[in-house]
DNA sequence: GGTGCGCGAGTTTTT
DNA sequence: CTCGCGCACC
């Protein structure tokens, strides 16, 4: 059996307080690489081994990725019993609520069938209700509020709803908080779910706000983790300040901030808190490396995007020359720390999509392997796709009712989710790199206009946006590399950028800074380059 | 119902 | 610049 030992084992001191604190109101402030998840995955385990009854546990996470981990790590830990933890998505735990009150005779929506239901209702016109749709959402996640007009129109969407007993993804949130109004079902979850632990808790939107507060009463059995100056969603409606406030929220509230990182080199640890603390809306907190100082930052100012991409690609060349061989009779080798890379060690992230296609062209010019995140055939389908195969492997097929509408096609291809095991290169967004981590980053794009954003929109929220570049720099385990070009093309206009605000934020002694000149002719572009 | 042209918009995105 | 929608025409 597992002794206190074991599940205290290799943690660090804040680590310790955090996996056994007494059940009150708990704020774990989690830096990068901090151990996030093996401090919530042994707090499970410690309540278990206090002889908490493991079906009142509640562990809730944003991404089935995320719950995945967490439910297998439980599982390496507890066996058996961690079967009858909750630990699943909101989603889910809003779709357990929503069956076990209201039966399980109910369809689920996806965006696609959502967008074809609103479509009727708004003109037929497919790009009105996916906006509609958009707004909808917001408006149920409590990040916006309804006009006149687009209350009328929910209303009649709602109804188009209810006579399909159809729900979309934010019912499965929303109506499960009108239906904890009712006190039967309200002590029912809260005798239930005694013990809460919430990941990522500075994404948490209104709505999800609402079913947390409502759950954890006065908060003696939460436990909030995450990491404040790794909020990037609140253009969809997370909201920060849940997480800055949670002391007057739950004013018995105890905070404990993890701040040894092992994943990053000290250069990269220093450079990104130096970085983010130029920030207002944030806890003080310091990271402190585990791992060696390491090399300096490279920042890089190069012509154009072309030259970008290419110096990307030839700094992956450099890297990987000559081991190719080697790599194919030794298996990818993610995280070898040996010196030899794989190409699976590299990744380049940006700000927008529509930076990806240089890169790509550039990497298979060069022949270097690569996998675009985010970019999906159907992504209406995908999502779906992915949510109901989910809900399938938890919940099992069987029981009365339809889980969903149509048919299971297992096109359930996971074709454009990141696949570390790939021998390639990622090229991803900054949002999507949240949670990932790379030997070497390169951030193309840092410059102002699209870190900080405002291309297209003039308003921006210059803290987000250094939260945004945080959670970049901070992928990078052993080297770091930010890129900015003196030319762009972007949307058909020859844009003049300038280095990103966020890169003078750097400390100099913290990087090199290095500069490829404008090539007055075509040729000389080969020396260039071989400087690096 | 299928093809083609013109116009307009164009961050970030999980479930 | 690129894509996708909506409309017009076959």
């Amino acid at each position: 059996m597992m002794t206190k030992d074991d599940i205290l084992q290799g943690l660090n001191e804040p680590q310790k307080q955090a996996v056994t604190a007494a059940a009150v109101p708990l704020l774990v402030v989690a830096g990068p690489g901090t151990g996030k998840t093996l401090t919530i995955v042994r707090r499970i385990a410690w309540l278990v081994h206090q002889g908490v009854n493991p079906a009142n546990i509640l562990a809730v996470t944003f991404t089935n990725r995320a719950a995945r981990e967490m439910s297998e790590r439980t599982g390496a830990l507890l066996g058996d019993q961690t079967r009858d933890v909750f630990i699943g998505t909101f989603h889910l735990l809003g779709l357990r609520i929503l069956r076990e009150t209201l039966g399980s005779d109910l369809t689920l929506l996806g965006r696609e069938e959502q967008t074809d239901l609103l479509k009727p209702l708004v003109g037929d016109s497919s790009r009105k209700a996916r906006t509609a749709a958009e707004r909808i959402s917001r408006i149920k996640n409590g990040a916006e509020k309804a006009d006149k007009e687009t209350r009328g129109l929910m209303e009649r969407y709602q109804t188009a709803l209810r006579d399909r007993k159809a729900f979309d993804f934010d019912d499965l949130i929303l109506t499960p908080v009108e239906l904890l109004a009712d006190p039967a079902v309200l002590s029912r979850y809260r005798n239930r779910f005694r013990y809460l632990i919430i990941d990522e808790y500075q994404d948490i939107n209104p709505l999800q706000y609402r079913l947390i507060k409502l759950i954890a009463e006065d908060g003696g059995g939460l436990c909030a983790v995450g990491d404040p100056d790794q909020a990037i969603y609140a253009f969809r409606g997370s909201d920060l300040r849940n997480f800055l406030d949670f002391e007057q929220d739950f004013p018995k509230a105890r905070r404990i901030t993890l701040s040894e990182n092992y994943r990053s080199s000290g250069a990269i640890v220093q450079a990104s808190g130096s970085m983010i603390r130029n920030n207002r809306a944030r806890l003080d907190k310091n990271v402190n490396a585990v791992r060696d100082q390491g090399a300096r930052l490279t920042v890089l100012s190069l012509p154009d995007e072309q030259d970008e991409a290419a110096a990307i690609a030839g700094e992956i060349e450099g890297r990987m020359g000559g081991t190719s061989h080697y790599r194919i009779y030794t298996g990818a080798g993610t995280g070898s720390q040996d010196g030899s890379y794989g190409f699976s060690d590299f990744a380049v992230i940006y700000r927008t999509n529509a930076q990806a296609k240089v890169i790509e062209e550039a990497f298979n010019a060069a022949g270097i392997p690569c996998q675009v995140l985010g970019r999906g055939g159907t992504r209406q389908n995908k999502e779906r796709d992915e949510m109901i195969a989910y809900l399938r492997s938890v919940i099992g097929e069987d029981g009365p009712g339809t889980l969903v509408d149509g048919n299971a096609d297992k096109l359930l291809t996971l074709a454009d989710q990141y696949d570390p095991r790939a021998d390639a290169v990622a090229l991803m967004t900054m949002h999507m790199a949240k949670g990932l981590e790379f030997r070497v980053v390169f951030i193309a794009g840092a410059e102002d206009g699209l870190v900080p954003y405002t291309l297209m929109k003039e308003v921006c929220d210059i803290e987000e946006e250094r939260r945004l570049f945080y959670v970049g720099m901070t992928r990078a385990k052993d080297e770091l590399f930010l890129l900015h070009s003196r030319i762009r093309f972007l949307y058909g206009r020859k844009l003049t950028p300038e280095p990103s605000l966020f890169l003078g934020e750097i400390p100099s002694e913290l990087k090199d800074n290095k500069l490829v000149p404008d090539r007055k002719k075509k040729q000389s572009e080969n020396a260039q380059m071989g400087l690096f």
